[in-house]
DNA sequence: ATATCGATTATCT
DNA sequence: GATAATCGATATG
């Protein structure tokens, strides 16, 4: 069965985000997000992030030096750094670099693979999950798939996506990208020109502007 | 199809 | 007191 696949599968080990953050953000397309409560699994495949680098980057959190808010960034790698936006939404990030130096993924977007009616009730939304445009509206955007896997700063900030017994956990299933394609990243003011933002060229659950039918 | 705008709060100046 | 790594609703072409 499908939820016993992604339940079982080797979670991706911590060395793999002790590097470059640049690194880690391409090599994370692909993989696959989990969230895992018992039985009810969620999943979905991760085609859009963003690098944040350490404290030269004056885009990042992390610039300014370590505080309560982002100390997770400048911990070990391979945690959730989860922050809250615009009073209304949480966006997920993966720590990376060794330890004691910062930097983090943005995971931007997700391709909806399993559990995908816990993640309607989470957003919010009824309609036909057979329609792509609905099936989009489920992860296309870091505060809707933070949204759509109950990912909040109280629960699951600083947790380890490393294990296989953490709920909210990623994994490797063989996938990967044909092509990359790389932009200037969404939604900053500073360093906007940058081209740190990667996604999995053509596909259709990348955030923005809808496909057309 | 694109543009503009309000919501709502943790964080930092 | 201003800002922010966003979203969804509404308005307009």
């Amino acid at each position: 069965m499908l939820t016993a696949k992604y339940g079982h599968m080797r979670a991706v080990p911590r060395d793999f985000y002790g590097r470059d953050v640049v690194t880690v953000s391409r090599e994370l397309l692909g993989k696959v997000l989990v969230r895992q409560e018992g039985r009810r699994v969620r999943a979905g495949r991760i085609v859009e992030v963003e690098a944040y680098l350490g404290i030269d980057d004056p885009a990042a959190h992390s610039a300014a030096g370590k505080t309560a808010r982002n100390f997770v960034l400048f911990g070990p790698p391979g945690r959730a750094y989860i922050y809250f936006i615009y009073g209304n939404h949480y966006c997920l990030n993966f720590s990376c670099e060794p330890d004691g130096k910062a930097g983090g993924v943005l995971i931007r977007a997700l391709e909806p693979l399993v559990g995908l009616e816990l993640m309607a009730e989470a957003r919010g939304i009824e309609g036909d999950l057979t329609k792509l445009s609905q099936r989009r509206s489920l992860t296309s955007g870091p505060g809707r798939l933070a949204e759509a896997f109950d990912i909040t700063r109280e629960r699951d900030n600083d947790k380890n996506v490393t294990l296989a017994k953490s709920d909210l956990r990623v994994v490797d299933d063989g996938f990967r990208p044909e092509k990359i394609a790389v932009t200037p990243r969404i939604g900053i003011t500073k360093a906007a020109d940058e081209q740190l933002r990667f996604v999995v060229a053509g596909n259709a659950f990348v955030s923005g502007k809808a496909f057309s039918r």
